[in-house]
DNA sequence: AAGCCTAGCGCC
DNA sequence: AGGGCGCTAGGCTT
């Protein structure tokens, strides 16, 4: 049961799969919405992002959606086609903005309304070669896209004053505005004394090269990891200064006030907002929370924060992707690295990690192109899976993830930079540069399968989660467990201290099930560390 | 002043 | 010669 929400310049149309019409006006849609829920429909709307957060706000929730601007957006990828834009826009909208300018109509054309891009969008997913896993891409995304809401509506709790207590431990009480905390100030001066060429302009990078170089410390770069590799003593307070100015920028006082507000950081995610499918986020910087400041990440009095984190995700989605069944039997405990170790394949879990990581990543250099070939010996699946991403993103081609997400076409610059290369009479320098960026596009390519088809486990697992979590009595939001925080591979639940054991149940169980549902029948397990902390920071 | 770019660092 | 991001500061152009 479908119901199609579309918006007209008398109200907002619900519309069924009888094609039964429901005028209301704008006012009353949560009211409307909120009665149709209780037939568990699948509401049809141009863009969650626009439509849910007022219903949320009205204390309506819903459970199933399809987000047609999402949906689009994966559509038009395996057609190859641009993405439409102006979702959602009133009929009122300026001439020339219409749905219809990508499909090269003139702006007289009406805007496409919602019910037909739902039958438009119907039509494509039956003609797709695997119609089954694309709706299920659509129903994982479109989940997404509602808990996305869900969680900014919600918002992770945050304790400003413990934000504030460790900003003072670090840097020294708040500065006035536009100042340099203390403690920075004095790592300056060190660093300076220490230099003893004069002043140091240590906040711009090529001058401090520069800097740098009159000290007679040769550094091309002032990158954490060059400044490490050098025995001088003013390096020492000079990596502490860059980590914790960047504390002060990122993640200071000013984001403090910014983006926590009653006890709550509320950054708008993004999902699909990656081209592999991952969730972005927008404002507040919300998928980098720096370890530094997680501390100040609290559950409410009487509350926990369950923090659950999938293991290894990404070398065992290769594992499932390729069918590999010595890497899933590896991956049979916890730790995939340390059943790497244990079938002989390598010597340490450092190289297996950085091996696999390399392999995933198109790594060439160190540790991980050395033993590369020793994976590849012990899991040619695996490993050949991921070179013929590659091999065919050097060749131009595009690849795919398990549930059928497409990675976009090379640019034309890049068609034309191979193009020339193979051409009659071309020189070396072209060459060179063609055959650089073919791999380039391939080192994209081969991690977008594997990247891609995480970011899909990790939407099912989410869904999943969601799914059990669920309840639809009337009952607050945030009166119950609710998802709080999502990055990549890892979700927290914010729950009431005595729903604890059901919200690590759910959140195992959901993990198990995030499998079959993505790989159907798959010898690869996935195991999630689950914790119920007080605190973000005593997760791991 | 605003927009764009680069360098650098945070996260996965 | 390692994939994907967001954000800030400095420094340039417009």
């Amino acid at each position: 049961m479908h119901i199609v929400v579309d918006r007209r310049p008398d109200g907002v149309a619900l519309i069924d799969d009888d094609g039964a019409v429901e005028l209301v006006a704008e006012a009353s849609l949560a009211q409307a919405v909120r009665e149709r829920e209780v037939e568990h429909p699948r509401w049809v709307w141009t863009d969650t992002a626009q439509w849910y957060p007022p219903l949320l706000r009205g204390g309506v929730r819903v459970e199933r959606c399809h987000d047609l601007r999402l949906v689009d957006a994966l559509l038009a990828a395996i057609a190859g086609r641009p993405a439409r834009r102006e979702w959602g826009r009133a009929p009122a909208a300026p001439r020339g903005d219409t749905l219809f300018e990508l499909d090269g109509a003139t702006d007289a054309a009406p805007q496409l309304a919602a019910p037909t891009i739902w039958a438009q969008q119907r039509a494509a997913m039956a003609a797709h070669a695997d119609p089954a896993r694309l709706t299920l891409l659509a129903a994982a995304e479109s989940a997404g896209a509602l808990t996305a809401v869900e969680m900014q509506c919600a918002g992770l709790p945050w304790s400003a004053t413990a934000h504030d207590s460790l900003l003072t431990e670090l840097l020294g009480s708040r500065p006035a505005a536009g100042a340099r905390p203390a403690r920075l100030d004095e790592l300056a001066a060190e660093v300076e004394r220490l230099l003893g060429v004069g002043p140091v302009p240590i906040d711009s990078p090529p001058a401090l090269v520069a800097t740098l170089r009159r000290a007679g410390i040769e550094v091309a770069t002032t990158r954490s990891s060059e400044l490490k590799r050098i025995d001088h003593p003013a390096i020492a307070p000079l990596l502490e200064y860059k980590s914790l100015s960047r504390l002060h920028t990122a993640n200071g006082w000013n984001w403090l006030d910014e983006w926590v507000h009653d006890g709550r950081f509320r950054p708008t995610f993004v999902p699909g907002g990656v081209v592999t499918g991952r969730w972005a986020s927008d404002g507040g910087g919300a998928l980098q929370l720096p370890r530094q400041v997680r501390g100040a990440v609290q559950a409410d009095e009487g509350w926990a924060l369950v923090v659950a984190d999938a293991a290894q995700l990404e070398p065992r989605i290769l594992a499932a992707l390729s069918g590999d069944a010595a890497m899933a039997r590896a991956g049979a405990g916890v730790d995939l690295y340390a059943g790497i170790v244990a079938s002989g394949a390598v010597a340490t879990r450092e190289h297996a990690k950085v091996g696999m990581l390399g392999a995933m990543y198109g790594g060439t250099t160190g540790v991980s192109a050395q033993v590369l070939p020793r994976l590849a010996r012990s899991f040619p699946q695996a490993i050949g899976f991921v070179e013929a991403a590659a091999r065919a993103g050097e060749r131009g081609e595009r690849v795919s993830t398990r549930l059928g997400r497409t990675s976009p076409a090379p640019s034309r610059s890049w068609r034309e930079g191979q193009e020339l290369a193979s051409s009659e009479g071309s020189g070396e320098a072209e060459g060179r540069a063609a055959r650089s960026a073919a791999r380039s596009w391939g080192r994209f390519t081969r991690n977008f399968v594997v990247q891609g088809t995480a970011a899909e486990w990790a939407l099912a697992w989410m869904a999943g989660v969601r799914r059990r979590l669920w309840t639809n009595d009337g009952t607050p939001l945030e009166a119950q467990p609710h998802l709080v925080f999502f990055v990549h591979d890892e979700l927290i639940v914010h729950s009431p201290l005595h729903r604890v054991d059901e919200v690590q149940q759910a959140l195992t169980a959901a993990a198990a099930d995030a499998g079959r549902v993505v790989f159907g029948d798959t010898p690869v397990s996935f195991p999630v560390t689950v914790a119920a902390v007080q605190r973000y920071s005593d997760a791991k």
